[in-house]
Order: structure tokens, then C-alpha cells, then sequence
DNA sequence: CCTGTTGCCGAATATACTGTTCGGGAACTC
DNA sequence: GAGTTCCCGAACAGTATATTCGGCAACAGG
């Protein structure tokens, strides 16, 4: 790839980031942006189609990252267990902290919502393949699973939530294991239907 | 109150949720709601900050009968055991499903994930405010709770995820109350750290 | 019914941001 | 070194936001 092609995207999504953590996403507008990166208004537009667009790119490489760090625990055989992935991504989580705040909140929130839901779906899925419960529909685990683990970590991004990484993964884990180890015959008592 | 301020509020309001779930939230400009609710701009900025106020402003009172459901529910004695505000909720989200179906895309699934998780969070700790589990602090608790529980509603509404108001409650009964009635002794197997 | 107050209309206007166009010149690849 | 590709710069149309103000009509209270 050409060398100045490469040289204009990094800097804009290098840019975006930079003017999200300071302003907050809502407030970027295109031509912060381009200040900020040194590029100019047509050049932008004929790489991204809008700030979105900029942003969804940058993802891809933080999600890379994450994915990587992921990898790295796994061989070194931190993560195991049910949900194992869930300490590794809390922990590279609290690495970016400022970042990952920034990023929660206003529309950002969605996009990186959006993105990240289908990555902790398709984990979850692969971890929780073989010991399926019983009874409980595929889809309504995995949203269960992701949405309480996304507030979980949003609470704890936001400081609403303290604690280390670890403790937060604890917490976690002992709310959500049970009911995912949870046998059919035993999962509903008569009185909480 | 004038009757005029509560005519033109009241034609903003429904002219929003109308247009809204024609085009979707994203889609509406000022000058869309005004043309349906037949009021000028002027008038629109002496009511409202924006768009995202008047949908506030209109979530005041999707929220208000939705309590008003569950307090009805409540007293016919439908909504008992832990957690049972859950069910009447369910019932009172699917008969609007048109409507949250639209609300939950987009820029407006912010504010109404925000609005929602607040009066969630305030019925989850009344209800688990009795049985807290030991040494899992409540912030994360509720997180937990009310992040499965929104995301199982939005899939719900999207269609992911499939059944009636009574199968997704026990779904996701028996998915949360393991979790929150597991003593602390018990909560984490040495393998899950 | 009368009177003073209040809200709505209508139109104009400032402002800001988005997204597109195009030619000249520089940087890159091979 | 030749040819391609990209970036710059500046201009531009289009769209939506938010504010202003005078005149008229609807309202509440007595």
C-alpha cells in the first residue's frame, strides 16, 4: 500500500481518538479532525465516508489489539475456565482506560457497542458451546451474557463499579456462572413464574 | 397550565413518536415534527432544547404508564416471586412493540437505554434489596441484572430472539436468579479465577 | 363580559457542519 | 526516470440548527 495512504489514515484515526478523549465524541466535528491531523477536508472524504466510518476503522485495530493481548493470556494459560476470555479483556479494558471512557459515552457508545457485542458473542459462543443449558434458546443466553458483561464493564469504566480487574471479573463470574451451569430441570422454581 | 402550552407540547410529543417510527429516530429533522404537529419553529425551540428533549419529554410519559401497568399487575397478584416486575414489564414492552421496536435503533436507544436502565435498576433493587447477596458489592449487581435484562428485551424486540412474554421471563429467570441466590461460599470454583 | 397576560405564528436570519468538485503539484511505485 | 496515484487548497451547494421579533389570537381570572 502506498506509503501516503497509510501515512493520512493513521493520522486521522490517530486524530479522532485524540480529540474524542479531549472533547468527547459527540463534539468532534470532521474539521477538528482535520486540524488536528494536518489533513485537508477532500482528502478525508476520499477515504471515509464520514466521522463513523473514521471511527469503525479505528476499532478494527483496537479490537486486533485485544484480540492479540487475548491470545498471549491464553498461552500462557491465564484464562481458563468457563468464560475464561472475560479476565484478559477486563484487563486490556483497564489499559485504555481514558480511551474506553471517552468512547462510551454519547454515539461512539453505539458504534462501539455495535462492534464489540459481536466479538463477546462470538466468544462467549465458542466458550459456552459444549455445556449448552438445556431448554434455553441459543440467542437469549448470548444476549444475556454480553449485555450484563458490557454494563459491567461500562459501570466500571464510568466508576460507577470499583474494584481491580480481577475483582470485577470475580463478580462477575460468581453472577453469571450459576445460571449458565444451571440444570433444566432445576432452572425455574414455580414461584418466580 | 395554559391549554395552548399543553396542546402544542402534547401535538410535538405524539407527532415525534409518530414520525419516528415511520422513518426512524435518526431520520427526523425539527422541521419533519413540525410539519405533522402543524406548530412553527419558534414555538418548538420556546418548548424544547432539541430533538433528543422532546423524546425525553415523550419517555416521561411511555414510562409513567408503563409503572402504572405494573402497579395494576402488582395488585392482581401476576408479578410475584424474585424479580417479578420482570414479566409485566416483558407484557408492557410487547404491546408497544412497534413503537420500542423503532426507539431501540439508533441514536434514541441511548436515551432510552439510559431512561430505562435507571427505573430498571431502581425495581431490581427494590427487589433484590432484601436478599444481597454477600460480598458481591450492589453497583455491580445491578449492572449485571439490568445489562442482561435490556439487552434480552432489545434482541426481543429485534427478533433475535424469539418466544412470548411468559418464555423470555423464564429464560431469563433462570438464567439471573442462580447467580443472585448463590451464597458466597459457594459463588467461585478455584478453576474460575 | 372585559382586561391584561401569555403563547403562537410567520418570516427572516445568523451560524455551523456536511459532503462534493477540480486542477495543480508533489510523492510514491516499479 | 516515467507514469501513476495521492494530497493540497479553495471554493461551493445543500441542509439543519437555533435565535429573533412584531403582530395577532387565545387564554385565565375577575
Amino acid at each position: 500500500m502506498d506509503r501516503r495512504v497509510k501515512r493520512t489514515r493513521e493520522s486521522l484515526q490517530r486524530a479522532l481518538i485524540e480529540v474524542a478523549v479531549e472533547v468527547g465524541y459527540d463534539n468532534v466535528s470532521v474539521q477538528n479532525v482535520l486540524d488536528r491531523a494536518n489533513v485537508v477536508r477532500s482528502t478525508f472524504y476520499s477515504h471515509f465516508r464520514d466521522k463513523n466510518d473514521l471511527l469503525e476503522s479505528s476499532l478494527v485495530n483496537l479490537k486486533a489489539g485485544m484480540l492479540h493481548q487475548w491470545r498471549l493470556r491464553l498461552e500462557h494459560g491465564e484464562s481458563k475456565g468457563e468464560l475464561g476470555f472475560v479476565l484478559p479483556l477486563l484487563q486490556h479494558v483497564d489499559g485504555g482506560r481514558h480511551l474506553w471512557k471517552a468512547l462510551v459515552i454519547g454515539e461512539s457508545g453505539r458504534i462501539v457497542d455495535r462492534n464489540f457485542r459481536s466479538m463477546i458473542a462470538d466468544l462467549t459462543r465458542r466458550d459456552l458451546g459444549l455445556k449448552q443449558p438445556v431448554g434455553i434458546e441459543e440467542a437469549a443466553t448470548i444476549a444475556f451474557v454480553v449485555g450484563a458483561l458490557m454494563y459491567v464493564i461500562e459501570g466500571w469504566m464510568l466508576g460507577t463499579i470499583s474494584g481491580t480487574a480481577t475483582e470485577v471479573n470475580q463478580r462477575f463470574l460468581s453472577l453469571a456462572l450459576p445460571g449458565l451451569t444451571q440444570t433444566s430441570t432445576l432452572r425455574l422454581r414455580k414461584s418466580a413464574i
